[in-house]
DNA sequence: CCCCAGTATCGCCTGATGCGATCATCATCA
DNA sequence: TGATGATGATCGCATCAGGCGATACTGGGG
């Protein structure tokens, strides 16, 4: 195998024709120099320059002539190299982030944003996986609304309160109970995710709604409950969008069903991308959550009044 | 500066999965496998592999993939250098030469058509050069009809008589005396490499022919003298072509003019490929003058009977 | 609780590596 | 022709990097 500081000193023996003049320049004594030269020789078989005596400059040979070529093909390849091992220390290079609709919708175009911002040259690439294994080997991190592996790392983001969205009129305003939801044509998510953990605490108080239909778009929740398809439980977050329109109703839940936990799971360690892109989420989480508590009794959310805010629990 | 042996490392781990197969695979125990891991990362900065501990794998960090990527263009970029080195000493490569009318038209031929039998891949440059002062340095081999510079090598090839050719009846059968020359007409190439040694020698004779035309192109001589321009002195075998021409007649002179003599000049370390490339032109040479010898007494050139062939010397 | 499959660490030894001093060669110039 | 200077080679020495073997450490699984 060769070695890169041989190949440096014939390097620096042809640009500067002699070996004391390469030995300052690669910080090596005039000997050093020639031992090097000489190893080099030994392990590419054959001289490098010839020495014609006295004081006569070293001429390089036919054998030297290819064995610098590749030299600096492979010394160029080694500044490459550690030059992009810096940049990635700085801070470059690229970034692969699992997420789902109310990550994307809500949290990552601050996030990206202010990323891009430091970092111009970042390649931030997104994964909107509908499967409920997410591959977070494949990827730097991932954001989830369930525990990831055991042993992957878990950072929560932000809550999220489960409340009920209605046709207006559908329940008098205020908190709604839990027991009337069942028997009550709803519309629902995927029983995956944060949707199974829903309907599992239903189940769990007895409670037996008649899932009349399932979609995996948000959107398409909301536009069934403004037809009258029948109402939805849903984070609130996931229906941030809707909570204008004249049409619905959001009520509180009571007793309340677990709040939604968005985490961010990675494992093992994370390159300085994606540790900034896990703090600036997290950052963007409580952001959201202040902004959240702060439009709290405002009357969007019936019975939310005195509620304590998601997040803060 | 970045070390192969510790590159060779990371991707043997990376490949096998295990400090313990990696060091197998490279010959190294598992301790030092730890080691130079343990080496490579002071270098990048961080750690290129998460151990979990326990029996489970170690698994490639951001970091660690980035390094792998340029690790796996080094090692490709050595073994490349490798075996272009290897290719060389087997003879491949390229190599320049420079030469001459007669060489290109009596002597390359059959050694670059034996060369590239040896070595099918070789890159063979012939360089025709009109200039007396021919750039050894940057060929590998010259093919010289005058001494090259002092300190480089020098190895002859054959011996070249020169001869009279004249047209048929302008001289008797039989030698030529050299005095007869003085003020007759002629045709000559100029007075540069071999022309300006037969010239110095007919000085030294008091011989002053009256040279009519000039010519670089050895078949313009022979043209301008069967069209009875005058006669000329050239090498033989630069008039070998023409030796059955029956406008022409050709004879020795008396005393002789020095032969030329045709040798290959390098400087320095040969590249295999260019050391056989001469041991072939010296073999080719030999022929030749082999050859000469046996068509000698054919009567072909006048007064030659009975002369020491040229190149016995 | 022990064993297994992994890695890390310690102490030791050898050889590689760099240095300083000195030598040898040859061109140049007085 | 002899001194000088520029150049690379060589020698002996000190240091340390790199490899090894043994052993400690870790965590999962029987």
């Amino acid at each position: 195998m060769l070695e890169l500081r041989l190949l440096a000193a014939l390097d620096a023996v042809a640009r500067t024709g002699t070996f004391g003049a390469a030995a300052a320049e690669l910080g090596y004594t005039q000997s050093t120099l020639s031992q090097q030269v000489a190893a080099l020789e030994r392990q590419v078989g054959g001289a490098v320059f010839d020495r014609p005596g006295g004081a006569r400059r070293p001429r390089i040979t036919p054998l030297g002539r290819l064995v610098l070529t590749q030299a600096r093909t492979l010394l160029a390849a080694d500044v490459a190299a550690r030059d992009a091992i810096d940049r990635f220390h700085a801070g470059a290079g690229r970034v692969d982030v699992g997420t789902f609709q109310t990550v994307t919708n809500v949290l990552l175009p601050t996030v990206v944003d202010r990323l891009r911002v430091e970092h111009p040259d970042a390649d931030i690439r997104l994964f909107e996986d509908e499967t409920d294994e997410p591959p977070i080997d494949l990827l730097d991190l991932a954001f989830l609304d369930v525990p990831g592996p055991d042993d992957a790392d878990h950072v929560e983001v932000f809550r999220d309160e489960h409340v009920v969205v209605a046709r207006r009129g559908a329940f008098p305003p205020g908190p709604v109970p839990l027991a009337d939801l069942h028997g009550r044509a709803m519309v629902a998510l995927p029983p995956i995710c944060d949707q199974a953990v829903v309907e599992a605490a239903l189940a769990r108080a007895a409670v037996a709604p008649d899932i009349v239909f399932r979609t995996v778009d948000n959107q398409g929740i909301t536009s069934m409950v403004r037809a009258g398809l029948g109402a939805a439980v849903m984070p609130v977050l996931s229906v941030w969008g809707q909570r204008h329109d004249d049409a619905l109703s959001f009520h509180r839940l009571e007793p309340a069903v677990p709040d939604r936990v968005v985490q961010v799971v990675s494992r093992g360690t994370l390159s300085p991308l994606a540790m900034r892109l896990r703090e600036l989420s997290v950052e963007a989480g409580q952001h959201l959550v202040r902004d959240l508590a702060a439009a709290d009794g405002s009357g969007d959310i019936a019975g939310r009044e005195g509620a304590h805010p998601p997040g803060t629990s």
